[in-house]
Formats: structure tokens, sequence, C-alpha cells
DNA sequence: GCATGTCAAGTTGTG
DNA sequence: CACAACTTGACATGC
């Protein structure tokens, strides 16, 4: 096998093989910190103050983020996925702001452009992903309404920072999926061109499985985001080969390298339940058609970027023995 | 200071 | 029917 290559700050020479490794919003033992606030603490201050308080918490975490890849790019780390309350509570009903009434609005763009500038000479990738909050398939008209308020929101962030996927899930069953992938995909044909050109759907542990989800992915060219640890705690009668391949199409046939994520069972997968996640990667987790395939892999472990380097290591060894 | 309970939002499954 | 799990701190409050 060949060597395989970990991020692009490894790769740059060595073949064409490339699995790239993403760290998940924060880390565990470097000095990168994101602030946030609530409602009932802003609603406590006059609207001014609230502006004022918004404003700084928001400066901090354009900071940081611009931190976090200076950070990511020093330990190798290919990819990162930001936090979706980077900049909180701004589509509230009652406390939402804009950058633009923010007393630190510009500055705040400007860290976001530098944030852009230098992710994409680092190359590294960025992408979003919104919580569970954000639910497409739901019969209640208000969930939708928010919810593609809060795509708006992030497709904002993410052509500021130039983040190429935000990814979600399918949502709720409510007795009948496939009348909910309809709605679903009644509601996608209707988003923003700002969301859809970004928005991806993933398998999730409890409900919609890649066999539900790849004949919408594949008819509307969504792409779809594969986890593996979803996939086995919720299976279909695919496989993982199989899974990894068709969707690994969908990004294909959208123009954007594959992403995929992984994580390993905190109790192993004997004892009670699979579903939360380990400190670190168990190698023998990794699907063995991933190795030196070309593709971004989300690493959701609890150990941040320690997990994430631990990775990068044993896959190194790992590619050296076979 | 330090410990503890709380935090916008949805849905599902458990007790 | 109420509440925890999702993921996860950080913040506000109270001692």
């Amino acid at each position: 096998m060949n060597a395989i290559i970990y991020s692009h700050q490894t790769c740059k020479k060595v073949g064409n093989a490339l699995l790239r490794l993403g760290l998940c919003c924060l880390f565990k033992n470097e000095a990168v910190s994101f602030r946030t606030t609530t409602v009932k603490a802003l609603s406590a201050l006059p609207r001014d103050r609230q502006l004022l308080k918004l404003s700084e918490i928001c400066l901090h975490n354009a900071r940081n983020l611009h931190l976090a890849l200076e950070t990511a790019r020093r330990l190798g780390i290919g990819a990162f996925r930001i936090m979706s309350p980077l900049f909180p509570r701004m589509t509230h009903p009652e406390a939402g702001y804009s950058l633009e009434n923010i007393p630190d609005g510009e500055i705040i763009s400007g860290t976001l452009n530098t944030c852009k500038l230098f992710a994409a000479k680092q190359q590294i990738r960025l992408s979003f992903h919104p919580d569970q909050f954000v639910v497409l398939s739901s019969p209640h008209p208000a969930v939708v309404a928010n919810s593609i308020q809060e795509l708006e929101y992030q497709a904002r962030l993410a052509e500021a920072v130039g983040a190429d996927v935000i990814n979600i899930h399918a949502g709720g069953v409510y007795g009948d999926k496939q009348a909910a992938l309809k709605r679903f995909a009644e509601v996608y044909d209707a988003l923003p061109e700002s969301v859809r050109c970004r928005l991806s759907l993933e398998n999730d542990d409890i409900s919609y499985t890649p066999g539900d989800l790849l004949p919408l992915c594949e008819q509307r060219a969504i792409p779809m985001v594969y986890d593996v640890h979803h996939h086995r705690c919720n299976p279909d009668n695919m496989s993982i080969e199989e899974a990894t391949e068709r969707a690994g199409a969908t990004w294909k046939a959208a123009g954007v390298e594959q992403q995929c994520h992984i994580s390993s069972p905190k109790a192993g997968w004997e004892n009670g339940s699979p579903r939360p996640h380990a400190d670190y990667i168990n190698p023998g987790d990794i699907p063995y058609c991933w190795i030196g395939r070309q593709m971004t892999v989300d690493v959701e472990a609890k150990a941040k970027e320690l997990a994430v380097v631990r990775l990068m290591n044993d896959l190194k060894l790992l590619s050296q023995v076979s």
C-alpha cells in the first residue's frame, strides 16, 4: 500500500492518497476558548448593554477561531468543524442581532476574513454542524421556519469563513419515515441557494440509516456524510464498503471532497449502549476501505485534538505495516 | 473563591 | 407523564 497522508500539511508531495483528519469544535489541551451567553443573562440588561456584551463575545470567538486554525495547522489537523454558537443567540427572536448593529461588527467581519484567507492558504477544510434543533422534516411549520432561519445564519458564517459544508440530520420520523423524507425534500427544494449549495445529510444512530438517505441524496445531489459509528449503532442491510462508496458518489456528484465521521464507543461494543463517544479512536474501528481514500474524516472523540493526533500516528503505523 | 444548577430551540426512548 | 440523552462547556448564582 502507498504511504497515506493525513493532512495537507504533510501530504503535499506524497502520492495522491489523502485521508484528511478533522477536529470537532474544541481543544482539550490548547489555549483556545469560545465564550457564550444566554438569553436569560442578556434579558437583565438594557439593549445597548446587551449589544456590547454580545460584541465582546463575538470578537473573542472570531479571534479564537483564528487561533484554532493556527493551532490546527501546527498540529497537522486538516479540517475543523466550527461550533454552531460562534455568534451566540444571533437568530433568537428577542436577543437576536447582526454584525452591523454591534459595536465591533467591522473588526469581527475583518477577523472572519482573516480566518477565511488563512484556512484557504493552509488548506484547512471548514464545516458547520447545526445541532438537533434544526429539523427540516418536522410537521410543525414553526419548527421548519426556525430551522431555515438558523441555516441561513450558518450559511452567512460559512460564506464569511469559506466553509463548504453545513451538515444536518434528517430529523424525526413521526411514525412515517417516507412521509417525513418527502417533507424534507420539499423544504430542501425551497431553501435559499446559499444554504442548499452547502447542505449535507448525515445518517444518525436512531432513525435514518444510509439506506434511508441515499436515494434522496442521489436524486437531489445532496452530499451524504457517512458516519460509520452511527451506521454500526443503527445498521441497515448495507455494508460499510457499499455505504462508503455510495456516499462517496454523492460528494463526487456535488464536486466536493467526501466527508465521513468516526468515533469509538465509550463502553466498547459489548457492554451497554455503544452510542456515547470514547476519549480516543480505537484504530480497529477505522474501516479498512477508508485507509488511503481521499476524503475528510471528522474525529468525534472526547479527547479532541489529542485523539486526532493519536489517530494520525496510529494510521501512520498501520500504513507502514501493510 | 468555589461548587452547583442552568442554558432557545426538537425528538425519541426510558423510567 | 416527566425527564434524560443527544454534545458540552461556560456562565450565573449562591454559599
